[in-house]
DNA sequence: GCCGAAGTTGCGAAGGACTTGCAAGTAGCA
DNA sequence: TGCTACTTGCAAGTCCTTCGCAACTTCGGC
């Protein structure tokens, strides 16, 4: 795999554990720290949850794995590659959606322009109810 | 003070420490349990800690405070009657800095139109670069 | 293929932020 | 003025995340 790329470009070493962690964010899509390591641990019991800590922290260092913050408290970890889209998080049954960055294209546009302010689309959550709740 | 009727109307009590924290949000715009705190000290310096997260919850729950995340992790909370702007925060300095609500209508009615979706714009923070750190 | 330096891991402990249980205190209706 | 239910202060507890450190592993070089 080509992570390994980006890894050692840093200095940094691709063990098995980087590994297992940077694929449980992929088949996750989104999951916090503690979600990680329990898929990790579905298949690699051992792993320790510091480890898990720092590896995302190192990945997204490295820019393979990046953070959300979807509002509770802690952050919330993505691929890099998916991060094509905001997250609509539902303030009433909690559940999280997705629309693609375009929906925000104008806002993002009005901020630059009035505030000088270049928004990161994909860092934040935007709360609010929806569909089903709003009924 | 016309507080008083939102907290009777749900059988609850006006108490100083209720009064101390309300003013000290109202005094500092956006702050975190902690400074509401030590704010509340400065001038009763025997109030608990955990008096001010549950008046803060309680104060929530009547309507008179609302929470917002910024996104390092804790709440903030602001007067419901400031909350008519939205939060730039910005990712390199950590300033945060204020835009009207207006600025995200059509947004807004993007989400609302294409998915349902009823966004709460005064709940969320938008990350990025504040004009400053884009230099 | 083997070595050694430097990055990593696991584990336990520490830290910070918030929550909870409970007895004593107090607001506010009767 | 009395009472009852809501509140407070305090201390202990929980949850999430970070740290220190010794043992271990990766990987470039020999």
């Amino acid at each position: 795999m080509a992570d390994k790329h980006e890894l050692r470009d840093k200095g940094l070493r691709l063990t098995p554990q980087r590994e297992l962690v940077l694929s449980a964010v992929r088949e996750l899509g989104h999951a916090t720290p503690e979600e990680v390591a329990e898929q990790v641990r579905a298949t690699h019991p051992g792993i320790n949850l510091s480890t898990v800590y720092r590896n995302l922290e190192t990945l997204e260092n490295v820019g393979l794995v990046q953070h959300t913050h979807l509002g509770h408290g802690g952050a919330t970890y993505h691929a890099a590659e998916e991060l094509t889209h905001l997250h609509l998080v539902c303030s009433d049954c909690g559940s999280v959606g997705d629309a693609p960055i375009g929906a925000a294209a104008n806002f993002v546009q009005n901020l630059a322009d009035d505030y000088g302010f270049k928004t990161d689309v994909t860092h934040f959550a935007v709360y609010g109810l929806c569909a089903a709740c709003v009924k």
